[in-house]
DNA sequence: TCTTCGAATGGGAGCGCTCCCAACTTTCGA
DNA sequence: TCGAAAGTTGGGAGCGCTCCCATTCGAAGA
């Protein structure tokens, strides 16, 4: 009604356009909008055919001040370029994440941190209360990130966890079980010089997977000896290398069970530089499922993790605690499962 | 000053708090957080003391709605969960955005869009303003989410290319001249039989890396056969499966250039069940050099594309558009070069 | 027929920021 | 010494939406 809209030409249709043309208040709107109760039928229809007809979408600037909600969360990935693209595992939680957003009205802001400057525009960014709520991957144990995060007190959900008393809600795979059933099948191979490579440290992934690794011999009543086990980064340079070592150290391995896919290719690099047939002389066991497993000479043996279920499940999970905020934290922990190929 | 916000305990601080504890009014505020000029050096000095001293953030909701600027941009991916995971390739791309558009305050939005819901969701999410601009990579010829991106009017830069008369501004690597120097590496190897294996036909850049191919043969004096043309979509499968086609009808055949790496990996895999020998019998040249390439054995000669590069060059090129709506559309080639590895 | 109570409704009061203009200072040249 | 010009500054008026309360309208019960 008032003179200044009418006057501004092409601005986008509002509520109270809307309101005017079904001939109601702004409240009534609204509510229709937001698909609340209390609402007529007659109402409802009037101010529906308004919005078909004004081709009216709600500006969600206003909706996010008017509310102190902003319809989206930030998934944080705090890894280098390397990574991202090499490793699929990263592809497929966006993936999960995305399609079980896109049953909701939140958006997903992707935010990838490698340099200090990133973290810092990170802080500053949480403390804007532009997100509702934040999912972050691929986290290391003293993560300077997820500290950051975490003190922001904003409803979060981890990929994986920084250790076993993890305070945060965190979607997890069965890291144990699955480096513990992939050594198994090693064994029951009848491998008996079983090698491992590792991940990184300050990963709790690496250091599960290692420990499952442990059980599975001790349990065998082999024993584990440190000369086996080999230290890698999760990148495929490192596989190679640290399959290298071993060779040099324990020339008798006979199996090598790899903390992830692109060390495992690279220690089957290693292994053929140094003439080794796989299986045959030595088997070869990954870690992910990634798509390069089944592109390697052999096509690789590997652990399998749900890796697009985690990204669903880590979404559902954050937005329960954005429904909640006071409820406890949650965990969940997906199967992992052992995918044979050749290579073992 | 006003009660009101006394009393709410807790809301983050706003402009009007560091106004009054800077003793200036809101305007000054506004105008040092903005680096606007026309502010005395003793108000911006205080300004920012109570900035740091409340550690006030602005809140974005109210800016944009103030501004009607959104200071966030989409990178709208329409493609499948299994391209997005198994091609490096997007993974790049969302890097090079990513780390160009840490250089500004914009965020960065993903929108993933495989189902027609999600296409749907995407035309109210674009109506809604909520975005700057538009990043689109992955584009078919008739993609109707490209069609509903250039409805919208929105600053909009694609990665790649519908057609030779794109409207939209673009980035593109230069898929002729990578076909091109690939054929021609793989004629001065001395094969003659060369096949290749096109992407999906709909898409641009697979005409025009047919093309390449084409021209190197013909400037070679070589002729282009029909028989060595077979069709993939850029997955693993169609690679094998055109493979073996090939070898069927042209079981001559001594080199093939594929249009992805991925294509090639499968190819491979089709040679050697076929028992022939790479690169002995016949030559594999892929595209994109992704991380695959380097683990196929033997290694891969493929063509590579700067992704990343493209990222960052379409980001930048977004910012300008953004900057100045009114400017034509403005297109970048990026070039491309072959590495050469063992496949050929 | 009158009262009562719940359902439906309109619209004021913000949410926190930017824009812009009027007003106030300073600084200079005449 | 005075006025003009330039440099600063404060704060009103929105941006478009939600929240909430006061009001209105009906229908059911007495």
């Amino acid at each position: 009604m008032s003179s200044r809209s009418a006057g501004r030409g092409e601005g986008r249709p509002t509520l109270e356009a809307v309101a005017a043309l079904a001939g109601v208040g702004r409240g009534t709107v609204s509510r229709v909008v937001n698909g609340a109760a209390g609402v007529s039928p007659r109402a409802r229809t009037a101010v529906e055919q308004a919005i078909a007809e004004l081709g009216y979408v709600p500006n969600r600037a206003a909706r996010s001040l008017a509310t102190s909600r902003a319809d989206a969360v930030a998934l944080i990935i705090p890894e280098t370029e390397t990574r991202l693209a090499s490793e699929p595992f990263f592809a497929s939680i966006i993936r999960g994440v995305a399609s079980e957003l896109s049953e909701t009205e939140l958006q997903l802001l992707l935010i990838l941190v490698s340099t200090e400057r990133e973290r810092r525009r990170l802080a500053g960014f949480l403390d804007g209360r532009r997100v509702d709520g934040v999912l972050m991957v691929s986290v290391h144990a003293d993560d300077p990130v997820a500290e950051l995060v975490e003190s922001t007190g904003l409803p979060t959900v981890l990929g994986g966890r920084r250790s076993e008393l993890e305070p945060l809600s965190y979607v997890n795979s069965d890291n144990l079980g699955g480096a513990w059933s992939a050594v198994r099948h090693l064994l029951g191979l009848g491998r008996r010089r079983v090698a491992t490579i590792t991940g990184p440290l300050d990963m709790e992934a690496s250091c599960v997977r290692l420990e499952g690794y442990r059980r599975a011999l001790e349990e065998t009543g082999v024993a584990v000896e440190a000369g086996l086990i080999a230290h890698g980064d999760f990148s495929e340079e490192s596989g190679e290398r640290a399959m290298a070592e071993l060779l040099v150290r324990e020339p008798a391995v006979d199996a090598v069970f790899c903390a992830s896919d692109l060390m495992a290719a690279g220690a089957m690099r290693a292994l053929r530089q140094a003439g080794r047939r796989i299986p045959t002389d030595v088997a070869v066991v990954g870690f992910d499922d990634s798509p390069l497993a089944r592109h390697t000479e052999p096509p690789m043996t590997t652990v399998r993790q749900p890796s697009e279920e985690m990204g669903r499940a880590m979404a559902r999970l954050l937005l329960e605690e954005i429904a909640a905020p006071g409820r406890s934290h949650r965990q969940i922990i997906l199967s992992t499962d052992l995918v044979v190929r050749e290579s073992a």
